[in-house]
DNA sequence: TTCCAATTAACAATCATTGAAGATTGGTGC
DNA sequence: GCACCAATCTTCAATGATTGTTAATTGGAA
């Protein structure tokens, strides 16, 4: 994702406004390797400006994403996560707490199979998933 | 999964009734490729016997899931789906109409990292994500 | 046939997310 | 600076998937 600033010209560019609440929500954004959920963000944006509605956020986060400068997840922890990071990576998520760690591991020997049903592929997912060592020692096992 | 009469005999011996209702549920999965979800089979079932209850669906499918007779599957599609094959095998999953199918590829490639922070990595998933050939043809692009 | 724990159906409740509508506000043009 | 309008905001209702609860029903061992 582009730094809060870059994010301001790029909206104005396209003719869009940049309003406090979007601003807020590009700090929030920016560095955060967390894997936030909109909640998430929801709850540090309040934090500095308590009357930001949840749906702004949704908001915003899909304009993001529509953008190219955000990626939307769905690894199956309840809710959607945005990703800032958009070089080549792929995830490591844990069972207990649904926690979200990057890794770059080089996927390219997968090979792409071909279908004879003429599905195109676009992409190549890879996920990693397992117990964090709080949550493996929480479960036991 | 087993087969409806196998999973009767492993309900018994575990102590749990197999009702109609179930035994329907088992017919409606064994060799279902289609990666239904809840829902689905819910219709399938109630084609046959009306009055089951979407509830007794999740119940069952949860029930099988935990017995290991059945992998519960978060594609990113909306609502879980069931997959009642047991063999290695990866996932294709429609962007257009979040349909899925099976592949086997070698994932053996993919190295699994592993964590200075003392994840334990269970599992790794590989997805190909696209379009089949109905949904790209609808699309345009 | 009896009996009880397991199971069921019905229904309310939850959670994440989206739709709608009216009030507010960037930021361009004067 | 000021007016204006489309873009944006908040609020609140609605959706879809899933789960909790409870009272009624029913497998299947004794």
């Amino acid at each position: 994702m582009k730094s809060p600033t870059e994010l301001t010209e790029l909206f104005r560019a396209q003719g869009l406004k940049v309003t406090p609440q979007r601003q807020c929500i590009f700090r929030a954004l920016h560095g955060n390797d967390r894997h936030p959920t909109a909640e998430a963000i929801h709850e540090q944006v309040t934090a500095e400006m308590p009357t930001v509605s949840l749906r702004t956020v949704y908001q915003t986060l899909h304009d993001l994403a529509d953008m190219g400068e955000l990626v939307e997840l769905d690894l199956g922890t309840g809710s959607g996560r945005f990703d800032p990071n958009l070089e080549p990576h792929q995830h490591v998520v844990c069972d207990g707490c649904g926690r979200v760690y990057d890794v770059v591991v080089d996927v390219s020997p997968i090979r792409t199979p071909r279908f004879a049903n003429g599905f195109r592929v676009d992409r190549t997912e890879v996920v990693f998933r397992g117990r964090c060592r709080a949550c493996s020692a929480a479960a036991g096992s």
